[in-house]
RNA sequence: UCCGGAGUAGCUCAAUGGCAGAGCGGGUGGCUGUUAACCACUAGGUUGGGGGUUCAAGUCCCUCCUCCGGAGCCA
């Protein structure tokens, strides 16, 4: 009995499987237009939207009178025969025999009208269920899923990394500070240093999960709290790490073209740039960079480091993204190994992405002399007992090894074409925002 | 932290220092093919808080708060 009636519910996705036959749909009214004698009702359920027509003529009053009831977001059980029509957007519409209110729901805030950012962000958790929103968060899945398919398919394996850590990764950034039983831990912002470790013991690994920032930053681009996925490979040089992250990126953004088609012209996304995401990507350093900027007349100091405005002229120049290497060694972190030629330049790596999204890959080759990387630490005043294991790491059995860090929130900001990464996350963590 | 901008109906926004308004949403009624449906009627306000100038402040001044955009920093 029960089976049966499990048999009986179908998906929107699946709807044209279903022609000809009755079914029922269980979901949320997205919308609702009445025409007298006929209700209108646009179903939604996660998978598609569909017009349910209810016609006075064609069932009982009780029935036809429920449909007035119905507000929007209200969740029901809609049952009817699937029917082909060319009005309907999916080719499909429902010819309604049964409606069965599960609740009705009351003053729903978000309107089919426009609403500012600060007003949707306060109803994130319902904000989520309009087209737009979900149409991001199926993307954002299969950028994901593209990551770990990646490296699963390649020989890596994922090591999770601590999100309570007990010192700095880099030393550089902000961090925030949580109280561990009486001592200081601090929130992870990278987990480079564990996976360095792992590669002791296999080689070639990733991490995947959420890293946090403390800095007080108000852009488009930044949140305190984002995902990102890091692989490390053992006997990797710099020139490896950028075919790794080539091969790897090519890979996200083709698998999303592939599989995410529907989404992304939902999100009217032109889909022209993405398809050219192909290796090889263009290779230049940081003072070729620093060329670039000086012939289209912007002002910059050479040495330091790239600002969002000088990421966008730098990107501009290719029609895929580019990667920049060489960086001066002052302004990156200790770890880096620095370059055979110019000890002044770091063996660092950023993947600028096109059409002004930024880095959203930073990587590079760690320095694997355990003498070398001592100074490094006491260059940097960096506390050296807290790097005790980590030295351990080049004192038994040292290798050169590489690896890189991709934002998952920057790239599916830049993949939807979205101007804010804001929307590429459920729930975004903001300096201003810690609610829902 | 710095620079700039904005707070008026549930939402999006108007309003020369002179009666606080519209569209959407809500409610009521109408319509058998609507596509953010449409038509009519209707309810809805401590103009972010505090202080000041003025006969009179949403509007001008001071101050505080909140949010937005950008910079720095970073992915």
């Amino acid at each position: 009995m029960k089976c049966e009636e499990r048999m009986d519910r179908v998906y929107i996705a699946d709807i044209a499987e279903h022609e000809g036959k009755e079914i029922t749909l269980k979901g949320w009214l997205y919308n609702k237009r009445s025409s007298g004698k006929l209700w209108f009702l646009i179903l939604r359920d996660g998978t598609g939207t569909i017009q349910c027509v209810i016609s006075k003529a064609d069932v009982d009053e009780a029935t036809f009178d429920v449909c007035g009831e119905l507000t929007q977001e209200s969740s029901l059980e809609v049952t009817g025969n699937v029917s082909p029509d060319k009005r309907a957007p999916s080719g499909y519409e429902l010819q309604v025999t049964r409606v069965k209110a599960v609740q009705i729901a009351r003053d729903y805030p978000i309107t089919p009208k426009e609403h500012g950012t600060a007003f949707l962000m306060d109803h994130r958790h319902l904000w989520l269920r309009s087209s737009r929103q979900t149409a991001i968060l199926k993307v954002r899945h299969e950028i994901i899923k593209a990551c770990r398919d990646y490296f699963d398919s390649n020989g890596f394996t994922l090591v999770d990394t601590p999100i309570f850590t007990p010192a700095a990764c880099e030393g550089t950034t902000t961090l925030f500070e949580t109280d561990y039983f009486g001592e200081k831990a601090y929130l992870a912002q990278s987990g480079q240093l564990y996976s360095e470790a792992s590669i002791g013991a296999l080689g070639k690994v990733y991490c995947f999960g959420p890293t946090f920032r403390a800095e007080k930053s108000k852009t488009r681009r930044h949140l305190t709290e984002f995902w990102m996925v890091e692989p490390e490979v053992a006997f990797a040089d710099l020139d490896d790490n950028m075919d790794l992250a080539e091969q790897f990126l090519s890979f996200i953004v083709q698998r999303v073209l592939e599989n995410r088609s529907e989404e992304l012209k939902a999100l009217e996304r032109d889909t022209a740039p993405l398809e050219r995401v192909v290796p090889p990507f263009p290779r230049i350093t940081y003072d070729e960079a620093v060329d670039i900027l000086r012939k289209n007349n912007v002002a910059f100091e050479p040495g330091g480091d790239f600002g969002g405005g000088d990421e966008t002229v730098i990107s501009e120049q290719f029609d895929r993204p580019v990667m920049v290497h060489r960086y001066p060694a002052a302004i990156k972190a200790f770890y880096m190994k620095r370059a055979p030629e110019d000890s002044s330049k770091a063996l660092g790596v950023d993947v600028l992405a096109p059409e002004g999204y930024g880095e959203v890959i930073g990587g590079g080759q760690r320095e694997e002399d355990y003498d070398t990387l001592v100074a490094r630490i006491e260059e940097h005043d960096l506390p050296r007992e807290a790097f005790d294991w980590y030295l351990d790491l080049r004192r038994y059995g040292t290798v050169p090894h590489s690896g890189f860090g991709l934002g998952i929130e920057r790239t599916v900001a830049w993949i939807c074409k979205l101007p804010h990464v804001r929307e590429t996350i459920p729930f975004p963590r903001l300096m201003h925002r810690l609610k829902p």
